[in-house]
DNA sequence: TTGAAAGCGCTAACAC
DNA sequence: GTGTTAGCGCTTTCAA
């Protein structure tokens, strides 16, 4: 591969200058640039970016922080901060935590600062301490999809009311009749997804329901197939059922068939986020829409924004921590929720 | 962030010797080492990755070339290649090319061999020529799903056995009493699913089966849905449907259900890869499996071996193109094939 | 408008 | 064993 110092011999002229032409930086008489650029055509020049990275003191891609991969939400999410990132000429790598902190922090002590100038974390199970660390050595940290927009984290983030998101899950259900409604809460231990339980549990406070049975499980079809059947099992007279996530709402659905229970006529399934499986599930799902492509708009916008005041560098002090709120959940009915009909 | 230089100044030696005793190299006091390491504590030292590849000639990730990631089988294929990669230190960019072979031609420009040292690609829709001309600079390229081992590309690749996936399929339905069979052909215009048809159209003559109508789709739930419908519509006396890939598979068995046939009991549905969804739908789709962890660890080594071996640089004149052939695929027989009844 | 020179943080001969 | 010395390819003052 050519280097620049060969692009600059071919055309007659010193490094800087080409650096120039390339960067659009200094005063460049217009016929050397051109010498310049057909050198650069002629010998197939491409910048590279480790040199380059090294001599500007940053690096080309981002750290996209996910517990894995595999769960269908993120490669969604994952497209979205791609097409963001490129807009600035990041890359961005994706790091599969695989729900193991100690991954994450591995990923971080070594791309942090030296191969990412930036790291957008969403739910991947990371330890705090960590992230705090990473900012501390200077690379800006961004969480993605904050649950409380009232309750800010203590590090940059994007934040989406999902509390919101549950009561208009709730809400819905209870304008189509419910009254016997389960409640899966995916993602056990963290506790991720409790905001959108209080929405939920709210809405049916607000409409004089029932509190319903809840039952807890693993964010994923299974989880929410196992978590489902429990449910129904055990209190027949279910008419619906929300779930915190569209995974294990699909999973009910699985559920419900396995019983013989047809959707919606026997039971109402309603998810949270509105991921791309939604729309293509037989029955389509109803769920609460997340604006995942804003979310990753904001996320990339407000992490480019931190990297250019280098901020965590010079010692924010009592600066606040921004947030942006990504726009309300709003609810796309579709056809896995309908009127109860008694059983 | 502090540097190498750093480390050895507050161990009280020079950079070439923290570096050996990082790397491992050289020989080193057992008390010089143990006061370099303690430096390293003391600092929270950690290695820059960009400069480190500079001055090693070489760099730290591998480039994934991916259609889109949010097609569902990257994402798992994505992840074993990211596993795979993280035992030799590499971490993995995965580069979306959104069937553009224009972008894909960016991202090589880009990234190959400046930020990267290996592409890995999947039916990225990329040409060739550019994947020439990669290789060409010094940067080795490997094809991960090339489907004809008895045609090989040209270009260093992981082969899977399609025909034989087409084939199993076919034999399957076969086996199950179905004559009329209806195919479903994805990635119409890639003709990158033809190997898998001709296994599937063997099998079927093999048995003395008529062939059957073929329609063409776009790689998708979506495609598979609409296939299916003009099939079933033109030829309502199908029992049995085959798809090229599980995604279009899927779709078959939501035309199915929209168009109130039960599967499989009016209509079997059989696809080919095993991806996840494949074992989350109702019912669960009985498909062809392929070895996708195992090609992606095949990939991976085989790409390290190149870059090992700095094959093309070194003008490989006759050398021949080396291609790896994963183990045949297998029949899964889930819930979505039986015997047909006649309608 | 262009060139000379220093340096980003690290590695790798080679010498001591 | 450890230090010295040159770079890797690029950017960026600062002079000319």
């Amino acid at each position: 591969m050519p280097t620049l110092s060969e692009v600059a011999r071919h055309a007659g002229v010193t490094p800087a200058t080409v650096s120039n032409v390339l960067r659009n930086r200094g005063r460049v008489g217009a016929n050397t640039r051109q010498r310049v650029l057909e050198a650069v055509e002629a010998l197939g020049y491409r910048p590279h970016l480790a040199a380059r990275a090294l001599a500007e003191g940053r690096a080309p891609t981002l750290a996209l922080m996910v517990s894995s991969i595999a769960n269908p939400f993120y490669p969604e999410f994952a497209l979205a901060v791609e097409r963001a990132a490129r807009t600035s000429g990041h890359f961005v790598i994706i790091c599969n935590t695989n729900e193991d902190p100690l991954t994450g922090r591995a990923y971080l002590d070594q791309i942090a600062g030296t191969l990412s100038e930036g790291v957008l974390v969403t739910n991947a199970n990371l330890d705090f301490a960590d992230l705090h660390t990473t900012e501390s050595r200077g690379t800006p940290v961004v969480l993605c999809m904050w649950e409380r927009p009232n309750e800010p984290p203590g590090l940059p983030c994007v934040a989406v009311d999902f509390r919101r998101a549950g009561e208009l899950a709730g809400a819905h259900l209870l304008e189509l009749g419910h009254r016997r409604i389960g409640a899966i809460v995916g993602s056990k231990a963290s506790g991720i997804h409790a905001a959108r339980y209080e929405g939920f549990v709210d809405a049916l406070r607000a409409g004089g329901a029932p509190k319903g049975r809840v039952k807890h499980g693993a964010d994923t079809i299974q989880g929410g197939y196992e978590a489902a059947r429990a449910l129904l099992e055990t209190n027949p007279k279910l008419t619906a059922i929300f779930a915190t996530n569209d995974l294990p709402a699909l999973g009910a659905m699985h559920a419900a068939a396995d019983l013989g229970l047809n959707v919606p006529a026997d039971l109402s399934v309603i998810g949270i986020t509105d991921i791309q499986l939604a729309r293509e599930s037989r029955p389509a799902l109803t769920t609460v829409a997340v604006p995942t492509v804003e979310v990753a708009g904001l996320a990339v916008s407000l992490l480019r924004e931190l990297i250019e005041t280098s901020y965590g560098q010079a010692g924010r002090g009592a600066a606040s921590v921004p947030m942006r709120v990504a726009s309300p959940p709003e609810l796309v009915v579709r056809a896995s929720t309908g009127v109860p009909r008694p059983r």
